[in-house]
DNA sequence: CGATTCCTTGAAGGTTGTCAACGTTGGTGG
DNA sequence: CCACCAACGTTGACAACCTTCAAGGAATCG
C-alpha cells in the first residue's frame, strides 16, 4: 500500500519536473504535414505536444507506409528513440502543431538523475508499449471493423482523459489513408467499413469530426477488454488505477492447460 | 561525442547494477507451459530470463490469443508491467525456464534512484518497443511469407547477440500454433508457408530446430531494413552503434510531401 | 498403448487487396 | 469569381490470400 503511494507521488512529482524543463524551451509550431525534425537531430531530441496531433512512421522498401504511433496534445514523443543509437521512425504533424521539447541527449542523460523524473519517464515508455501492445492485438486478431472499432476507442478514451473538446462528437484529424496505414488495410477496405458503420448507425466519420453513435456495439465489435474512460477525472489520471495488495512471493508455478489447448485462431 | 561516451558507459555500470540486483534473488526454475507468475503479482516483478525461452501473451474474449511478445535468455521481463496499475498479460514458458527476480515494485523505485540503472532500465524498455514496432510494421505491411521472413530473422540476430549457439541451425522453440498466434494468422497458414520456404530451400525448421538456407532471399521476403548479426561482437553490444555528431538544432520543418501522395498500400 | 497435442493436407468460402474510374473538396491564382 | 489542381473520398469488379472446417497422421508422455 505504502509504496503504491511512494510511486503515485514520485509520478506527480516526476511529471511537473518533465514539465518544467519541456517550458525551458522556446515553443514553436509547424503546419499539418511537416516533419518535426529532420531523422538525423530526431534520436536526441523528445517533445512535448502542446496542441495538435503527430504521427509516428516508417516507409518499407516497397513503397508502403506503417504508422507506428500517434500522438494527442499532452503526449511525449521520442522517448522510445532518445536511447537508441539510430531512429528508426519518422515523425510527422498530421494538423498544425505546437511542441516544447528537450534538445541534447545529455539532457535526457540528466533528467534521469532524478528518481522521480526517471520513473516518469520509465511510465511514460510503458504506456506507449501499452498501446503498442494493444494495437497489436487488435490487428492481429480483428477483422477490419474490429481495428476500426479499437482504433476508435482508443482515440476517443485518450481524448476524453486529456480533457479535449469530446462531446457527442470528437475531433479524429486522420484521412482515410493514414488510418488505412495505422490499421494495416487499404484504404478502399477503410472506406468500406466506415461506410457500413455509419449505416448501422454505431459510428460516423465526417470531416475528421468522429461521432460514437452506438458505443456498445462498437465496444463489442473491439472485443474490448474494458477502455476505462474517465469521464470525470484528475489531472494525474494514472492514480485512479491502484492494484490489489499481495504477498511478495512471485512464484506460482501453476501450470496454464490453457498453453496447450492454444487456440490458434 | 562525449555525451555518447557518458551514455554508453552508463549503459553498462547500470546493466550490472540490474544484474547485481537480480543475482541476489533465489533463482528458480519452470517446466514449458507454466506461468512466470499468478497474474495478481505479475505487476510487482520483474524477471531476469537466465535460460530457455519465455511469452507474454493475452487471450481475447473470443477465444483467440495474441502473443505480444517473446523473450529469449538474457532478456529482462516485466519491466513495462511494473509500474502499470494492472497487468495486461500473461507470461508464461515456452521452454524449461530459469530466472531471477526482483520481487517488490518497492524495489524497482529504489532501483530508478540510481541514474545509471534508471538509464539501463529506460533502454531495455526502449528495446522492447523497438521490437513492438517492428513486428507490427511487420504484421501490417507484410504477407505471411514476409511475416514469418521477419520472425525468423529477429529470432536468429537476437539469438546472435547473445551468443546463443547458433551455427547453421539456431533453436526455435515455438510450435505452430504459438507462431500463428506471434504472427496473427492460422496455423493452417503458418504449416503451409513453412512448407513452401521449406521446398524453396530457403528455410527450414524440424522439431525446434531452425535453418537458414538463404539469408538473402529470407531478408528480402522481410524487406527488411538491414537487421544487423554481429557475428563477433562484445557483449555490450548497444556500444557498436554510435550515432552521428551533429548540431543541436532540432527544428528543421522541412515538409514532406510524401505524407501527401501517402501510399495507402 | 491410449490420450493428448501437434503437424499436415484438401476443399470451400469469405474477407480483403488491387485496379480503375469518377466524384468531391479545398486551396491557389488568374 | 471562376478555373484549375492536388489530395482525398467513393464505388464496382475481380482476384488473391487467408481462414475455416474437416479429417487423418505423427509424435510425445503418462
Amino acid at each position: 500500500m505504502s509504496s503504491r503511494v511512494v510511486l503515485r507521488n514520485e509520478l506527480t512529482v516526476g511529471r511537473h519536473g518533465l514539465s518544467a524543463s519541456f517550458r525551458r524551451s522556446r515553443p514553436y509550431t509547424l503546419r499539418a504535414g511537416e516533419a518535426l525534425a529532420a531523422p538525423v537531430w530526431s534520436s536526441r531530441v523528445i517533445y512535448h505536444l502542446v496542441t495538435g496531433w503527430v504521427c509516428q512512421y516508417r516507409n518499407l522498401p516497397d513503397g508502403r507506409r506503417a504508422i507506428a504511433d500517434v500522438y494527442l496534445p499532452g503526449d511525449v514523443i521520442g522517448l522510445d528513440a532518445a536511447l537508441l543509437p539510430r531512429p528508426r521512425d519518422e515523425i510527422a504533424a498530421l494538423t498544425s502543431v505546437s511542441v516544447e521539447f528537450i534538445a541534447r541527449e545529455a539532457a535526457l542523460v540528466e533528467l534521469m538523475a532524478s528518481r522521480p523524473t526517471a520513473l516518469y519517464i520509465a511510465w511514460l515508455l510503458s504506456q506507449r508499449q501499452r498501446r503498442a501492445d494493444h494495437r497489436l492485438t487488435a490487428i492481429s486478431c480483428l477483422d477490419a471493423r474490429g481495428r476500426l472499432a479499437a482504433m476508435v476507442l482508443d482515440f476517443y478514451t485518450r481524448s476524453c482523459r486529456r480533457k479535449l473538446p469530446t462531446g457527442p462528437t470528437f475531433i479524429l484529424p486522420l484521412t482515410q489513408i493514414q488510418i488505412a496505414n495505422y490499421l494495416g488495410l487499404s484504404v478502399v477496405c477503410v472506406n468500406r467499413v466506415l461506410r457500413s458503420l455509419s449505416d448501422e448507425r454505431i459510428f460516423q466519420l465526417e470531416k475528421h469530426c468522429a461521432t460514437i453513435l452506438d458505443l456498445d456495439r462498437l465496444t463489442s465489435l473491439a472485443q474490448n477488454e474494458i477502455t476505462e474512460c474517465p469521464t470525470s477525472g484528475t489531472g494525474e489520471w494514472y492514480t485512479r488505477e491502484i492494484a490489489a495488495e499481495g504477498s511478495e512471493v512471485p512464484v506460482a508455478q501453476t501450470t496454464i492447460p490453457a498453453l496447450s489447448l492454444a487456440p490458434s485462431r
